[in-house]
DNA sequence: TTGTAGGCGTTATCAA
DNA sequence: TTGATAACGCCTACAA
């Protein structure tokens, strides 16, 4: 194979029949007998297809503005030979690439990666890309990840969780793309939803322990973010049922079951007598349930444990865990199809869609 | 804001004052007060450090072979200006990308992700980025994602496992760009490899055994993939040490709790007395451990459980898992650093690098 | 050490 | 409905 010009690669030279043997020769997506073997060109599509490049683009781009007989050719030949656009060319020139780029705040998490599944099942079908960041809950990485999206100048994006800082949303919105922010319920929202009711899903909980008849109940969570709104909604929840919340435990961290071991211990050992506790999220209600049985007490006899999320472990404990659950697949699913519509240029009537949050009623309470 | 001329954006006219003025009233990161900001080009800095445009990217790229003023006006005016290179321009140039393409064999691993995000730490720095895509076990998912690398362009790419498929071989080899599997053993990997032996761990699970003083033993897992070697190291382990194994249990599906439990329960149901379970992985062995206890077995009294992988989980259990432990993040770092040194045109001497398993003693042994 | 010329593969624009 | 032309922003090769 002879070298470019300048050494890149192969030569890319007018067409001969040449060409087209070496396009033939090439089993689809295998390699040269040389070893690293050069992707196929949009031109060479043209060569065999007896047209010319532009229309090969749009045959693959708009089917609807090509010729049915020639469309079909064409698309055959792309097919036979395993032709795939270079993203990189095209996102040059067009000034948008195929790449969805999503964030999680971690992606530890079982429920974020659920939804970003989810979301990837619906896009890439139709040629897009994940791209996964991880902004760690740390202001000053989202901002930066934020930064960086200018340039590579992704076809939309998709955070697991609402962005709250000012400067990052306006860098958002000024990027000219589909944003899509979820698992929460902001008055205003960037650009598209799929989010729930923290608030609801706080008092859910209160009215659960409510109508299983506990009166000192407690929380354990963040004091931020959605860790705030879902206490905020026990908080009302439990005043309206007449409840009576002894004790509110802040932790710094609540990724792990020792974060919620901890905070049991401290709450058991801190406040007067608890009848049900109620965690941010399912990691740590796992930790405080595990923890509560390390003690020795009886769940739910002596002490009810709720928590918030529907993931994997709160299943699989014994007790199970009573959760106020979310379907994150399905927010990733709807999240995808959002983002999907707007690409496709349709406008969503509705760029805001809400999932019901349900109690996942198990032993724990 | 002017219209280019094909209606894509800004007009990119002929350097004048009025360039430098838009590029000073940018604030860095900040978006324009009109909406979408372009992005700022290689031009611009390069009229704004009176030099030529190819100066401005060789003080980026190759700063050792640019004068030391005006490096260090180049690299203060980017700097200020926020500027950042367009990576699908210079993908398509250069033939390579920044990206690095991470392939996990699941995404909801605690495992694999703690080592992508090691992997991601040390490469970030250096200006790649991370796309990850998840195989899902499955042989055909991973053909197609192997064939969409040779239009990314990627600069290296990772597995968190190993590629068994002749034909994928040979693709990703005919990639020609630094190449890393691991979390296996194998003897000839593609290219770079960060491993450990799961047979070795199988016999080190089989000599805890035997120095517990279990006799009846049994193993939990696939029996294909590295199921298959850990059992085979369990098997061999066993012989040396005079253990029987009672049961093989296989399973279809490795990623739940669930899996486990069902497991265990049909392990007790079938087989005489076993002493010692060992379970392919920490989940398995979680939901196993869960489902002892459900059953009423203490343990280790009545029956004693193994693990691999040293996942969280394994910590909060009670009694906590002993395991036969990797250390996931550090495999991740290996794995950017052979990466990252491939990248600078260094070769490294060892292209495969083992890192050691150990026994992480705890309550279920 | 710096700069000039030109092309990477695709697609927007405009003309036929 | 199709094609010719040019440009997206950067970097390789080569010249000065």
């Amino acid at each position: 194979m002879a070298a470019r010009k300048d050494g890149t690669g192969a030569a890319r030279r007018p067409p001969t029949i040449d060409d087209v043997v070496r396009v033939r020769a090439a089993d689809p997506g295998g390699a040269g007998a040389d070893g690293t073997q050069q992707p196929m060109r949009i031109v060479e599509i043209a060569w065999l297809a007896g047209v010319s490049p532009i229309t090969v683009s749009r045959a693959l781009r708009h089917p609807e503005k090509v010729a049915e007989d020639k469309r079909r050719r064409i698309l055959e030949i792309v097919e036979r030979t395993g032709y795939a656009t270079n993203p990189h060319a095209r996102a040059l020139r067009s000034g948008r690439s195929n790449i969805v780029a999503a964030f999680v705040s971690n992606i530890q998490s079982q429920q974020f990666c659920l939804a970003v599944q989810g979301c990837g099942e619906i896009l890439e079908p139709h040629g897009y890309q994940l791209m996964i960041g991880q902004t760690s809950y740390s202001y000053a990485k989202e901002t930066t990840m934020i930064r960086s999206l200018r340039e590579m100048r992704p076809a939309a994006v998709m955070f697991t969780g609402v962005i709250e800082i000012e400067e990052n949303r306006r860098a958002l919105r000024a990027l000219g793309i589909p944003i899509l922010e979820s698992w929460a319920y902001p008055r205003d929202p960037i650009d598209m939803l799929v989010g729930f009711s923290n608030i609801d899903g706080g008092r859910l909980a209160a009215e659960h322990f409510a109508e299983c008849g506990y009166r000192r109940v407690a929380y354990i969570g963040r004091r931020s973010g959605r860790g705030a709104l879902r206490l905020s909604g026990f908080r009302e929840g439990a005043r309206a049922a007449g409840l009576e919340i002894v004790a509110e435990r802040t932790v710094d961290s609540v990724g792990s079951m020792a974060d919620g071991r901890a905070a049991l211990a401290a709450l058991l050992d801190g406040a007067g007598p608890v009848e049900a506790v109620f965690c941010a999220n399912d990691i740590l209600a796992a930790g405080a349930l595990l923890e509560a049985r390390r003690l020795g007490r009886r769940l739910p006899g002596d002490l009810a444990i709720l928590g918030f999320g529907h993931s994997d472990v709160a299943e699989e404990l014994s007790p199970g865990l009573t959760t106020v659950g979310v379907d994150s697949r399905d927010i990733g699913r709807r999240a995808g199809a959002l983002i999907l519509q707007r690409l496709r240029g349709e406008t969503p009537e509705a760029p805001t869609d809400i999932v019901d949050l349900t109690l996942v009623r198990r032993g724990s309470t």
